[in-house]
DNA sequence: TCTTGAACCTCTAGTCGCTAGAGCATGTAG
DNA sequence: CTACATGCTCTAGCGACTAGAGGTTCAAGA
């Protein structure tokens, strides 16, 4: 199999200028070449590209992100590396999941209001009391 | 109630550059001012910014927040315009919940898995898996 | 009242993670 | 063997901050 790097980038979801911003900052490592320079990808770099995207949708930075490959390209290495790198984006995935859940049951019910007044809405008070740990539920 | 800036800073949790690039960008409207120009804030500016924070963190960009603040700020405005801003970001965010709850689960296992070896581990399988029947774009 | 220093001011420039465009080269299909 | 979609490099721009230089203000303590 080899892939052009449109090609890749169809089967990723990755546009093109990522990719090869990609391979300049060592996420992606260089790969094989044509005669006339072109880049061609295997399945291997198919997996790679499709880990990146996810994880980087779910808001690990690159630097995470680089890690993790590094870890896990290295088999023999211990799990508690990954554990440490892991842990803490646990926390942060959970209280994520916590707050979107909130802002979901917010939106439903905006969008269930439908014909009524902004004013009836409380989508802006919710949000701006959440830090301050004060919000009464409905 | 007459806040500094550092003191708004320190009740939202938004530092003080940022606040002022939000002013730069039109998100918070300009303060009153001391006799030497210092900016000072009262109640209003802490429900705003506090909204707007909550909302940033939760994905929402400056663009999306300009437009639920300026719905909000006419209470007259049919509920059918937020409606259509907050329409589209419930899909994102049921999207967003999803991925994430898949995620947790497998840093769940990955904590837990600790001594063993990172060729144990499957989250790099699970996530360059996820997209490959079907992507959605944004 | 005066002094001191933390906190404020403006302005410019840098960061991260892309994204778009110019201008030219390659490679595949007809 | 030619057309032209796709590829190449390079530079510049964007969104949303963030950091630093260099100077000013304000409030608390002497």
């Amino acid at each position: 199999m080899e892939l052009a790097i449109g090609e890749l980038s169809r089967r990723t979801g990755v546009k093109v200028p990522t990719i090869r911003y990609y391979e300049q900052i060592g996420l992606l490592p260089e790969p094989t070449r044509t005669e006339g320079q072109q880049r061609r990808y295997g399945a291997p770099e198919v997996r790679r590209l499709n880990f990146i995207r996810h994880a980087r949708e779910l808001g690990f930075d690159v630097e995470a992100i680089r890690q993790l490959l590094d870890l896990t390209s290295d088999p023999n290495r211990s799990c508690g590396e990954v554990h440490a790198i892991t842990r803490t984006h646990l926390d942060e995935v959970n209280d994520k999941i916590a707050r979107l859940t909130a802002l979901r049951d917010e939106l439903e019910a905006m969008v269930a209001c439908d014909n009524r007044r902004v004013s009836d809405c409380r989508i802006i008070e919710v949000l701006a009391d959440h830090g301050q740990c004060q919000h009464r539920h409905h």
